[in-house]
RNA sequence: GGACUGCUAGCUCAGUUGGUUUAGAGCGCUGCUUUGACAGAGCAGAGGUCACUGGUUCGAACCCAGUGCAGUCCA
């Protein structure tokens, strides 16, 4: 069999992806193992999978897929969440554009049905992605917050907290999002800051020519005003207690209040007071009994209430209110200003109104402890470190209630039915809701209940459902008992963005102590964000986000998975380049060559003399590759899966490629060791098993390539323990390379061509670590023979290595003043190591007081430099 | 305005409780190498006052204080 010059992924992965699918090596059901469970953070169905996405799922099955080879019942459940907002709008923006259907013609049944169809037709981008990305999810667990039974679940969690008086009903100043016309919860707010204009508007008082001045950024709420504050030991506006003052273009008067939250300082110091319109101005306008003047629609357009300008855009009615402020005279100066202005994070170009309005929401003081507690307590530990303990802290210990109406048909409608009074009855169903009302009449059994009731028009956020996501994946709220949830929860690790630490993260846990008593999972992994090379946000709107599927095509799901996490540490942001894509192919290939050249020597293994037989380096590798493999293990028990990778790379191209597979091929057309050929096949199977999780395919193709297998590799168990390395062989291993390398750079700095041989000699006080090493060491410098001497040789090359003198003899001259200058070099860095060492063994302080093994290593630093020292000072003596 | 994080080679980052060889890796860079696995490569090399200023200590990239710069979150 001949392998082809170069790895090409494309002919291989879905060949392996579909392998696995019909083994149904992804497929988990309970069994007497350990559970490993991951649930994904569920894209929304709108989307493609971004980079961000990329790497949070390569994450996720790197830990699922060493846990499946590691004994564990590996369970990763996909899936994706209904987004209403996002698809709401992209389903009546695709109504209005394909169809010319506005949704204010349809029925909201008829609205769903176009939405569902859209998300089958949609919906399944994303997980075709991660198919294509290796992902080992197990299919048939594919979740959506939309489907029936999680429908469910959320009306009965809605139900259940409105029982235990957690979820009210209410006025209050919300974010009101004019383009969705929906409210927003105050995560869903996104803050710029702008340059805007401060107003300077002139207000009169009431019954005098005496004018207050007072600076404004929003004059067209003028109209809104109910009050004017000022500070109370403000001097400037004593004398105008009890006073009113007319506000503008409507002339209506309205009083002057004292408040100490007025700033003097600010502006004018007085303060035009717009209850409906402005969040502090409402909790002024509560504590000083203000009228509320609602001067918008819920479009963003001025109300009847206004008076003026009725029914122009909000920004359009700015400029005219100042326009006819500036000819009434009114307007004093305007004056640039700074300002941050909140935004619609899914309407990102529609700035926030604040807006008084009546919308459900859950009290979070009361569900927010268990979840700070687990956290802190170290139930559930946050990765990487502390880095975002704090944030989640504070948050969780400043929590706001959270308005989870919104003003949308995708989405679960809020199981909450009204009757002609308005009263209001929470229930799973209308009858349940209808029987609340029955029992409430004064003849229930006479009752005609079925033009009584109806339904709250509005849905539930997102997040409301998704917070449930680790249980009702496993439905665990519809069928609290059943085998799947008590066997799966709570979930191991959850992997996602930074950013969605309060929307989803510190929820979870709530929900999950809230309706479960038990936390959602053990540990939580935040990966950085995916920016560009200089170092900005990945956005459609800058076109600096790649597509995921030409990248794979382009350099193979593989080689996409390790440029992303080996530039990816943990928590950083991480600055993607496609370079680290290649330096991933590049990978790839080395692997491929690797075998290719192993398989060479199949046709050349032969029985090998006693005598001839090498073995030190099966016996370095082997001890190598358990160092190392002990490392990883480390490593990934901590979350450092860059780190891990990098080890695991450095392994297979450095150790493996560079050095073992050196010292073990055979001359041209020479015979292989039969024994070498089977260790080497060997370790050649561990490197594939280590790099697996890591990438998955091009492992997998390799392990079938190397030997005829019935097994696979994805399913393939790591040996539990790893025999502890031996340190002098892996001490040996280490000389061995350092000799080589400089022995090399001698060869290079006095350009001996690599074909002329050389003579070694070596003047060492321990010849007996060398002569394990002296075959491949002498094949890897091309010498023709190693001497051990304990005088300088005449006309040769002299180098230092570790403690000890090595000479090299060849046919070519020497030159001896680069020599000499060489040697000067060497003479001089050590006489400068020497110091600091110096110092400190002649600062008595440090005798006395440091660690003794601190105080030994530093004799013995000393010790060696000058043995080295006095070593070179010979060979200066020997050159001259 | 409040809080948090970071600042180490040209770039991206490691650097475990202060002492392990006057700081490490990858990429990039420089020189040499082209029929025996791989130029998507090999061999070798150069490159750093660890942001700055003080302090603690026998000893600081690491601990403390201050300054500067950058980023993130919150109001």
């Amino acid at each position: 069999m001949e392998l082809s010059k170069n790895y090409n992924p494309a002919s291989v992965e879905d060949r392996w992806y579909k392998h696995w699918m019909d083994k149904g090596y992804f497929r988990s059901t309970p069994d007497t193992r350990k559970a490993y469970t991951v649930v994904i953070p569920p894209p929304n169905v709108t989307g493609v999978l971004h980079m961000g996405h990329t790497l949070n799922e390569t994450v996720q099955d790197i830990l699922v897929r060493r846990a499946r080879m590691s004994g564990y019942n590996a369970c990763w459940v996909p899936g994706s969440d209904h987004a209403s907002i996002a698809t709401e709008s992209k389903v009546v923006q695709m109504l209005e554009k394909e169809k010319g259907i506005r949704k204010a013609d349809l029925t909201r049944e008829e609205f769903l049905k176009y939405a569902f169809e859209w998300k089958e037709k949609y919906g399944n981008i994303i997980y075709s992605q991660i198919e294509k990305l290796g992902c080992s999810v197990d299919w048939s667990r594919v979740s959506f917050t939309m489907d029936d039974h999680y429908y469910k679940a959320v009306l009965k969690v809605f139900v259940e907290l409105f029982q235990r008086g957690l979820i009210y009903r209410g006025a209050r100043m919300i974010n009101w999002d004019p383009k969705a016309r929906t409210a927003l919860s105050d995560e869903e707010v996104e803050y710029k800051d702008l340059q805007g204009t401060l107003y300077y508007v002139k207000y009169q008082v009431s019954g005098s020519d005496e004018f207050i001045s007072v600076a404004t950024q929003r004059p067209e709420t003028i109209m809104g005003d109910s009050a004017l504050c000022v500070h109370p030991s403000d001097e400037r506006y004593a004398h105008l207690k009890g006073k009113k003052v007319i506000v503008p273009l409507v002339n209506r008067a309205v009083d002057i209040i004292f408040d100490q939250y007025v700033d003097p300082a600010f502006g004018t110091g007085a303060l035009k007071v717009t209850p409906a319109h402005d969040i502090n101005d409402y909790n002024l306008g509560l504590k000083h009994g203000l009228e509320i003047i609602d001067t918008l629609n819920e479009d963003g357009t001025l109300s009847d209430k206004a008076q003026v300008f009725v029914g122009l855009d909000r920004f359009e009615a700015r400029r005219k209110v100042v326009d006819a402020l500036r000819e009434k005279g009114l307007l004093l100066k305007e004056e640039e200003y700074t300002t941050r202005l909140g935004f619609s994070q899914r309407n990102p170009d529609t700035v926030i109104e604040p807006r008084i309005s009546t919308q459900w929401f859950v009290r979070m003081k009361e569900l927010g402890e268990p979840a700070l507690q687990a956290v802190v307590g170290g139930d559930i530990k946050i990765h990487p470190g502390e880095k975002f303990l704090a944030t989640y802290r504070y948050w969780l210990e400043n929590v706001k209630d959270w308005c989870i109406s919104r003003q949308l048909w995708w989405g679960q409608q809020i199981p909450a039915w009204y009757d002609k009074e308005g009263n209001v009855y929470v229930a799973e169903t209308y009858q349940d809701a209808l029987a609340q009302w029955s029992a409430k009449q004064p003849a229930p059994e006479l009752a005609d209940g079925s033009q009584a009731l109806t339904q709250d028009q509005d849905v539930l956020d997102t997040w409301f459902s998704s917070w449930l996501w680790p249980m009702e994946v496993f439905r665990g709220i519809t069928e609290p008992a059943n085998a799947d949830i008590n066997y799966y929860y709570p979930t191991s690790v959850l992997v996602t963005g930074q950013d969605i630490i309060f929307f989803w993260v510190a929820r979870m846990i709530m929900a999950g102590y809230a309706f479960r008593g038990e936390k959602p999972f053990s540990d939580v992994y935040f990966t950085g964000m995916v920016r560009d090379k200089q170092g900005r946000k990945m956005s459609k709107s800058l076109g600096n986000s790649p597509d995921l599927l030409e990248l794979i095509d382009k350099y193979g799901a593989d080689a996409v998975r390790f440029g992303i996490m080996i530039s990816s540490p943990a928590g950083n942001d991480l600055l993607f380049d496609e370079s680290s894509l290649e330096q991933g192919r590049n990978f790839n290939n080395k692997l491929w060559n690797a075998l290719k050249l192993i398989r060479m020597w199949e046709e050349r293994v032969q029985p090998i003399a006693e005598g001839d037989q090498d073995r030190f380096a099966l016996q370095w590798f082997e001890n190598r590759i358990n160092q190392v493999s002990r490392e990883v293990e480390e490593q990934l028990k901590n979350f450092k899966l860059s780190e891990a990778l990098k080890t695991i790379y450095s392994l297979i191209w450095d150790d493996f490629c560079s050095w073992y597979l050196e010292w073990i091929k055979p001359g041209f057309e020479q015979p292989v060791d039969g024994m070498v050929y089977k260790k080497t096949l060997e370790f050649f199977d561990r490197l594939l098993q280590l790099l697996h999780p890591f990438m998955p395919f091009i492992t997998e193709e390799l392990y079938h390539l190397s030997q005829d297998r019935q097994d696979d590799l994805c399913v393939s168990q790591f040996n539990s323990q790893f025999p502890s390395p031996e340190d002098p062989l892996l001490q040996r291993g280490e000389l061995l390379k350092e000799v080589i390398t400089a022995i090399r750079d001698a060869r290079n700095k006095h350009q001996l061509k690599p074909k002329e041989t050389i003579d070694l000699f070596v003047q060492t006080s321990n010849p007996s670590q060398y002569r394990e090493i002296e075959k491949i060491l002498c094949k890897q410098v091309n010498a023709s023979q190693l001497s051990y001497i304990s005088q300088p040789i005449d006309h040769s090359i002299g180098l230092l290595c570790g403690n000890d003198q090595i000479y090299i003899r060849s046919e070519a001259p020497v030159n001896v003043e680069s020599q000499r200058q060489a040697l000067q070099k060497e003479l001089a860095y050590l006489k400068g190591f020497l110091v600091p060492v110096n110092n400190k063994l002649n600062n008595e302080r440090f005798v006395q007081n440091a660690k003794p093994d601190v105080l030994a290593l530093e004799q013995k630093k000393k010790a060696d430099a000058e043995a080295k020292i006095q070593v070179i000072e010979e060979s200066l003596a020997q050159l001259s």
